[in-house]
DNA sequence: AAATGTTTGTGCGAGCCTCATACTAACAAG
DNA sequence: CTTGTTAGTATGAGGCTCGCACAAACATTT
């Protein structure tokens, strides 16, 4: 039974997003009727994505709005191939029609996700439904490539990306690793790759693939893959916390991804933990990034004389302690203490009252989420109703990508009011 | 030229605030038209906050929207006496209609603010262009004063406050010196009163005088004093720091006052800057409170023999300094780093790059807030486009008063959409 | 097999809001 | 006195959601 559906479209028609969040600036700009429009359909996907295939009924009373408006806004959907209509669903005792719960239609527009690191690039395609497909890699060629290689290598593994695509991708989203300015769409520097500084990658991907592109760092990238296809999803307050061989974070607040000017904020790597403590790569003391990363946990590992102290981390040191060597359980310990402080500090700051933990620590487990967990607790003075939950992420690579693509799905979704 | 106005009302009207916030659960509800009213009316409002007087047209301009749309916003406004029309500002040489700059009327309603502190309540009425009358103040009887003592110091200067009010007052704001549930709208802890411990003071207010009551914890509240009346006045970002015998802050990102679930969040006293250091007064050891408090100048100040070590602040270290006191200029640069350590912690978190300060710190002056930003900016890596800034706030009590009205404003502007 | 109750999804008109257009009012400059 | 410019207002159109009524599709009971 079509319906004659109003000329509206959804806000992932590229052309219409520019000119919405440019009329829109937060705090200035007014209301209209066609933005109210924009916003709830961005709020019905959003609440797609958050619980999964779900009647048009079940939407409008978790929403609180009457069905009419729903099946309003959800009929240009479904004509536009971005949602699809499930089988039917049988009624509870009570009777009544069946349900037909909606869900992302495989044939929705995916978008490209990319990973740009250091010393290579990877691009996929993403579905709304978060799988992952036409997955390619390319490494860059020298030691020190010249920004015309990388350049290249990114246009190579895009362009197979996206040959593979049903559909126009809705977007390109890319997460980098290192600095970003997310306003200018432009790499700020990316620590062994100094030939990327100053990069203006944004403009370059939508000049060369006619697609609008985002850009913004890996832990940015890592919590809104949380947010709309991992632990985080549904989620209204969480930080995502990365540790590795460097240390970073991101904050989903009141339901928006939270960043600062032109993208700062999140150099939690750099904040302090010890005034005038041991000296960081950033050339200031006592950053904790100096205690809670692989290299304090290698330096540790050789100070107490664990094999191959060069190899370790989370992953071993968690077997090592299992298996009862010497000094492996203090040492899990205190890595876990020291990157539990910075949690907390983050806890007394902004309180997001749920954390997930990506990079070296994914392979260590429960227990050494649990181990985190325990030293956060102990050190965040409780609080009525404030329990803070902890949970581990994907695996590293996977989440990158999705990451990556869930920028594009922020701003598609996070109509911005 | 009286116009026929809609029967809409502002969201000052108190009825309205409880079931459309309720109704507006951020991230789950739709929106419909007529909270796009309210949404507007509040941006409207908002921004004459933050411009000062103006014209319908350049609100119109500023707003991006038609001028008609701003007159239907404004007009039942001016028929509620809650604007009034100033006179007509001169055209510019091109000529034209003069302009009939809005403001504040001063038959508006007022706020009622209040602040509690262990010893003491304090009530004012407070204009929504920013005036303090009715000032009235009680201390509590005796040592350990009883929670019907406090009550009744607090309902008695309440009362005479309130009476002093030609129309009724929106709501009353409360600003804590202690920790605060915003959601029950209760007192969690207050130092030095445990009596207070768990009292529901908004419940009581509200009770007893039938307004709208909103708690929240001292330092929020000078943060939306500075917002709504003060030096953040038209900012979209930033932190209100405070020291003194504590320490703590707010946020102010994106437009919003930031608040963890509860009104967690801004404990910035106790986060951890120097892990396993000086046994701070929370049992924890190395919170920033430990160095940038007074208590840690008086330490200091006794230790290098400077006069009167117990009665050193801010004020008197400037003016020592100054008069080339021997230590008094090395102690002053040490006490600005160490407060310094806690503000670059929180730009590299959320990056909010405008701090007002208060507290302690004020009464050093512009010496002490340029020595503090600029060991904030030494400590802070640099980035483009992230100037840090600095401001000065208010006197302590008027600040604090302001703020508990700003408490209100903020809950009936930042219609939450 | 028929009747009853329940739930889903869809027209339709009403109400609220903003927008574009056209109009009047009030000023400056020539 | 005319022309140009800006402020504020009246009016009708278009978008959106809402409440109500209605058809469709099921389970249960009689």
């Amino acid at each position: 039974m079509e319906r004659e559906t109003s000329p509206q479209r959804w806000p992932m028609d590229e052309e219409d997003i520019p000119a919405d969040v440019r009329t829109a600036r937060p705090g200035r700009a007014l209301l209209s009727s066609s933005m109210v429009g924009s916003a709830n359909r961005g709020r019905v996907l959003q609440t797609l994505f958050d619980l999964g295939p779900t009647s048009r009924a079940e939407l409008a009373r978790l929403a609180g709005v009457n069905r009419t408006t729903i099946s309003g806004i959800v009929q240009p959907l479904l004509d536009q191939q971005v949602l699809v209509e499930g089988k039917p669903i049988r009624p509870s005792e009570a009777g009544g029609k069946p349900a037909r719960p909606l869900w992302f239609s495989p044939e929705a527009r995916p978008i490209c996700g990319m990973m740009l690191m250091p010393d290579a690039v990877q691009t996929c395609l993403v579905t709304l439904a978060g799988t992952i497909s036409a997955e390619e890699s390319v490494r860059f060629p020298a030691e020190n490539p010249t920004l015309a290689e990388v350049t290249r290598a990114i246009e190579q593994a895009t362009k197979k990306t996206l040959s593979a695509a049903h559909r126009e991708p809705l977007g390109i989203g890319v997460a980098v690793g290192g600095m970003v300015d997310t306003d200018r769409r432009a790499v700020i520097a990316v620590n062994l790759a100094p030939v990327m500084n100053g990069f203006e990658l944004g403009d370059m991907l939508t000049r060369r693939f006619g697609l609008p592109a985002l850009l913004d760092h890996h832990p940015r990238a890592l919590l809104v893959g949380d947010r709309w296809f991992g632990k985080g999803r549904g989620m209204q307050n969480f930080a995502a916390v990365y540790t590795g061989e460097v240390l970073g974070g991101a904050l989903y607040l009141g339901g928006h991804l939270y960043r600062g000017q032109s993208g700062a904020g999140g150099e939690l790597g750099h904040t302090f933990v010890q005034v005038d403590g041991d000296l960081c790569a950033c050339g200031r003391r006592g950053c904790w990034e100096t205690i809670a990363t692989v290299g304090w946990l290698r330096r540790q590992a050789r100070a107490i004389g664990i094999d191959a102290p060069d190899a370790i981390n989370s992953a071993r040191l968690v077997a090592l302690a299992g298996a009862g060597v010497p000094g492996a359980a203090s040492l899990l310990d205190l890595y876990a203490r020291n990157v539990a402080v910075g949690i907390a500090n983050l806890q007394q700051t902004v309180a997001p009252n749920f954390y997930i933990l990506h990079g070296d620590v994914v392979g260590g487990g429960e227990i050494m989420a649990e181990a985190i967990a325990g030293h956060v607790r102990a050190l965040v003075p409780s609080r009525s109703g404030g329990e803070i939950r902890f949970a581990i992420g994907e695996t590293e690579d996977r989440a990158a990508l999705l990451g990556a693509a869930g920028l594009v799905l922020s701003e598609l979704l996070q109509f911005p009011l």
